[in-house]
DNA sequence: TTGACGAGTTCCTTTTCCAAACCCACTCTG
DNA sequence: CAGAGTGGGTTTGGAAAAGGAACTCGTCAA
């Protein structure tokens, strides 16, 4: 299967993972929340290859996920902002972040902290079911057919997750 | 950068990125979270190749995310089940899921709804702030050195995430 | 008129990926 | 007990992608 072939699966995962699921566009990502805009500062920053990084930006402007906006004319140059559907791969790469400062940090502690400006304390990400905000945890959650499945149905018609 | 080389780095992401920063790899775990446990129902479902296949599991296990458990002997034979810390990835799982519903779902719907077992709702995947519980959003989030900053930061000293 | 800057391209080499076929231990069937 | 079947992988070359360094193209400033 080629990169272009996810993209067709009936799966949101396979759909998503079309457009970030490379190790370049997650880091990529990351800098543009954290306020990197331009060519310049991400290939410093990133220690990326100008092809790639060349590359990986025309997709994510191409996906929808980033806009190249001008912020100079004579000569015109552009830098890169996160869309709405942009921003909204925020609890995306928060569980990411999460996971890795759980299971992948140093002794040294955690590189980054994150602190939520409308209470005012540092956090951690949780996720949380949208109808009771309980906690969610892969063995409290079931799946279904929705009106989505169709032709080659990449998931199984039902079942649990996990078990 | 190699992929070796990604693990090395001060920051979260890239250090996450290195086990499941591989599009092969989030399709091997979300089959994982759909009870898919063998190599051959992997292989039939996902049309990975073989050696491919053989490669991530190898990878995902020596990472602690799966484990090679026996379900018979003579002639031996392993399943690969999620441990902890591959469970723990479900947040990551989700949020991607849960994008790719908004975001690239065709005008058929979505083709898996998820149902909360404690609550028995359908629901989204929602992330909150740990001490407050409000919902999450990338302006309402500022960044701050944490203890494990070192060496080669490739994340800045701090500043406001997206503005 | 030479340099510098920002944002990319081009070109070539090295890795990594993929597809099909092959292998191996063991069991079952005739 | 020969031959086919099963589960779980390797081996082997060709195709695609990544890496590295140099080159291009407007524009301005010295």
């Amino acid at each position: 299967m080629r990169w272009n072939e996810l993209a067709d699966q009936t799966c949101s995962v396979a759909r998503t993972v079309s457009v970030i699921g490379d190790r370049w566009t997650l880091l990529v990502l990351r800098d543009c929340f954290l306020r990197i805009r331009r060519f310049e500062q991400f290939q410093e920053k990133l220690g990326i290859t100008r092809p790639v990084l060349a590359d990986r930006l025309a997709k994510l402007v191409a996906a929808g996920v980033l806009e190249k906006v001008p912020y100079q004319l004579r000569p015109v140059r552009h830098e890169y902002r996160l869309t709405q559907k942009g921003l909204d791969l925020y609890p995306v790469l928060m569980a990411i972040v999460h996971w890795g400062d759980v299971y992948m940090t140093s002794e040294a502690g955690r590189p980054l902290m994150h602190r939520h400006k409308a209470c005012g304390h540092l956090f951690d990400p949780m996720m949380v079911c949208s109808e009771c905000r309980a906690d969610l945890t892969a063995r409290a959650v079931t799946v279904e057919p929705g009106p989505g499945v169709r032709a080659k149905p990449a998931n199984p018609p039902a079942g649990k997750a996990v078990g």
